[in-house]
DNA sequence: AGGCAGGTGGCCA
DNA sequence: TGGCCACCTGCC
């Protein structure tokens, strides 16, 4: 397997490399490894798209496909090349809000990624009460078990009509613990109602996370995770065990609960609330190190 | 070596 | 509604 020669990716111009890992490996996707033989290549799947990244010492930004495969538009659209992000970021009450504005400019360049639904929903099921390298493992796990090799080596996500058939037992061999059980059944339900994701992006926020809600398995902040980066509502404010600490400090939101907080920040940071959280959530991180 | 981890669902007052 | 706990298990 060669690969097709290397790309510009316009969309992360001008970004550091923390910001770039943060995107990357910072807990919106759990498909992005560096290469041990080349620590500043990274490579990445999604939908049907193997794909590598890397950073030129000029700071700018390239990629590279399989030779024959041209995904440049799933690409490009996965970085979100239509979206204004300088415009969105502009509209964040930083203004009025110093510590916002301090992680904005910690971290600029950062914003969020336009991941397919399903993988999305699959990854954020695989997350409760588990650490970012955990839940790659599962995700890495289940897609060599069940997924379709896309390159020597590189498994996509199975579908959920792959998944529906995969007895709940053998999806706790990938390390699932007792997600195996909701994975299981909502693969039974996504494979019998092939609509669900379309109603999903087709719905305003509210009734996009009542109906993600809906299903074993996902709360408040799996359906946040999953409507964010996986359905493009940027007004989704997931809420964890991080966002928690960091907002009941600044804001001084002291012993409220994950429901309030989520409200809270939802109206005080507007119809981009997740980008938002992106930022203190990175900041948070990098504090806490 | 043992507690804890980027939650959720269910049960109880 | 609000609080508590079991759920699995690998990793720090």
């Amino acid at each position: 397997m060669d690969w097709a020669k290397w790309q510009s990716l316009p969309q992360l111009h001008g970004i550091s490399p923390r910001v770039l890992q943060e995107l990357l490996d910072g807990g919106q996707s759990f498909r992005w490894n560096r290469l041990p033989e080349k620590m500043d290549l990274w490579q990445g799947v999604f939908g049907k798209v193997v794909i590598q990244i890397q950073q030129q010492a000029d700071g700018e930004v390239y990629f590279r496909q399989p030779v024959g495969e041209e995904a440049d538009i799933a690409i490009f659209q996965y970085f979100g090349a239509e979206v204004d992000w300088d415009g969105i970021v502009n509209k964040l009450p930083w203004r009025s809000d110093a510590y916002l504005q301090e992680c904005i400019e910690k971290f600029t360049g950062l914003r969020i990624l336009r991941q397919p639904f399903g993988e999305t929903l699959f990854g954020f099921l695989c997350s409760t009460a588990k650490q970012i390298t955990q839940i790659k493992q599962c995700c890495e796990q289940v897609a060599k078990a069940f997924g379709p090799e896309l390159i020597k080596g590189v498994y996509g996500w199975p579908d959920w009509n792959v998944l529906a058939e995969v007895p709940e037992a053998d999806l706790r061999k990938c390390k699932l613990g007792y997600r195996a059980k909701y994975i299981a059944a909502v693969s039974r339900i996504l494979a019998k109602d092939p609509q669900f994701e379309q109603k999903v992006l087709n719905s305003d926020y509210e009734p996009a996370r009542q109906l993600l809600m809906s299903l074993p398995g996902v709360g408040e902040k799996v359906a946040d995770c999953v409507l964010l980066f996986g359905a493009g509502k940027l007004e989704a404010f997931p809420v964890d065990t991080w966002m928690i600490k960091v907002m009941s400090r600044i804001y001084q939101l002291e012993n409220w609960d994950s429901g309030k907080v989520a409200h809270f920040g939802r109206v005080h940071f507007g119809s981009a609330a997740g980008l938002a959280q992106q930022f203190l959530f990175a900041r948070e991180r990098q504090i806490s190190v």
